[in-house]
DNA sequence: GCCATTTGACCACG
DNA sequence: CGTGGTCAAATGGC
């Protein structure tokens, strides 16, 4: 972890100088007139730039180190908020809210991929803020009870970077990699998904690494949603209101920008210390979607 | 045809 | 009643 700890003196580093310059400048707020007018401004002026470059900075450091926040959120429980019963049988409806009782959230520049299968289930403009909340459940929601979800939202004052909340943990086993299912023999020690999966027959393994290819280039179909089209709140001139550019779609195969491998791979192993991000994948297999700004 | 995503509707909560 | 979370029919890709 000695590259961590330099990161995180370079932001600290980072902090104690745009409070310095933060200082100086108050400084020349309070007595503009000893230094003299222009001159004040000036030297104002620079140091507002001194800022913001320290402030930068320290964010494009905190930025290369992955995870940025992790605030455990407590959400009020209600146990189970099993809303009753299901009344009308043919309607929708019967259905619960969120009953995880704490949440984690997590920003980062990039979207990591956590070595979970996502399914997205739905998608929010929230109010005031400028952009969507989309919502993900676990694929094994159902075929393995796993109770995970999050929420992704790009952050208001900063949309190069996402914010993710992560709702329950994952009870469910991450499977990697078709290839390693398949070519893992019981007889090797990592039998840990083998055992596994003598009593659960996967509907696909297919669906969930697609899944994760998916969700590796969220963040550039996400760019794409806002920045070309930005369907939500510009309404297109030429079409109507929703021409939802394959929001999520872009279905793995169409990796367009070469940009996306290497660069910052072993980054994404330095996260851990977030026990809640459990990301038992091996991450030789994993690494190559984490694609890092 | 299967499956994931989209998207409007539904519903709980404050 | 407004807002946010979830559902499920419709849609589209493979």
């Amino acid at each position: 972890m000695d590259n961590s700890s330099t990161d995180l003196n370079r932001a600290i580093e980072g902090l104690i100088r745009g409070r310095e310059f933060t200082r100086r400048l108050k400084e020349i707020i309070k007595k503009p007139l000893v230094v003299g007018g222009e001159v004040a401004n000036i030297m104002a002026e620079e140091l507002v730039a001194k800022i913001m470059e320290s402030f930068s900075e320290t964010l494009s450091v905190i930025n290369n180190s992955d995870v940025i926040v992790a605030t455990p959120v407590e959400v009020k429980s209600p146990e189970d908020y099993s809303s009753g019963s299901c009344k009308s049988s043919d309607r929708r409806g019967c259905y619960k809210r969120r009953k995880t009782s704490e949440s984690n959230i997590k920003e980062s520049s990039d979207l990591v991929d956590d070595g979970h299968a996502w399914r997205k289930y739905g998608q929010k403009q929230i109010l005031n803020s400028t952009y969507p909340r989309h919502y993900f459940r676990c694929t094994h929601k159902y075929d393995q009870k796993c109770q995970a979800s999050k929420q992704v939202q790009k952050v208001q004052d900063n949309p190069q970077r996402f914010r993710t909340t992560y709702y329950g943990h994952h009870t469910c086993k991450a499977f990697p990699r078709v290839s390693q299912i398949i070519l893992d023999s019981p007889m090797d020690g990592n039998s840990n998904y083998i055992s596994f999966d003598q009593n659960h027959a996967f509907p696909s393994i297919k669906q969930e690494t697609k899944e994760e290819v998916v969700f590796g280039f969220y963040p550039k179909i996400e760019d794409q949603i806002q920045s070309s089209s930005s369907d939500y709140f510009l309404p297109n001139d030429n079409d109507h209101d929703h021409l939802t550019p394959a929001t999520f779609e872009a279905s793995g195969s169409r990796m367009t920008s070469p940009d996306v491998m290497s660069s910052g791979v072993y980054s994404s192993c330095t996260t851990t210390s977030n026990d809640n991000l459990e990301i038992d994948i091996d991450f030789e297999e994993g690494l190559w979607n984490f694609d890092q700004v």
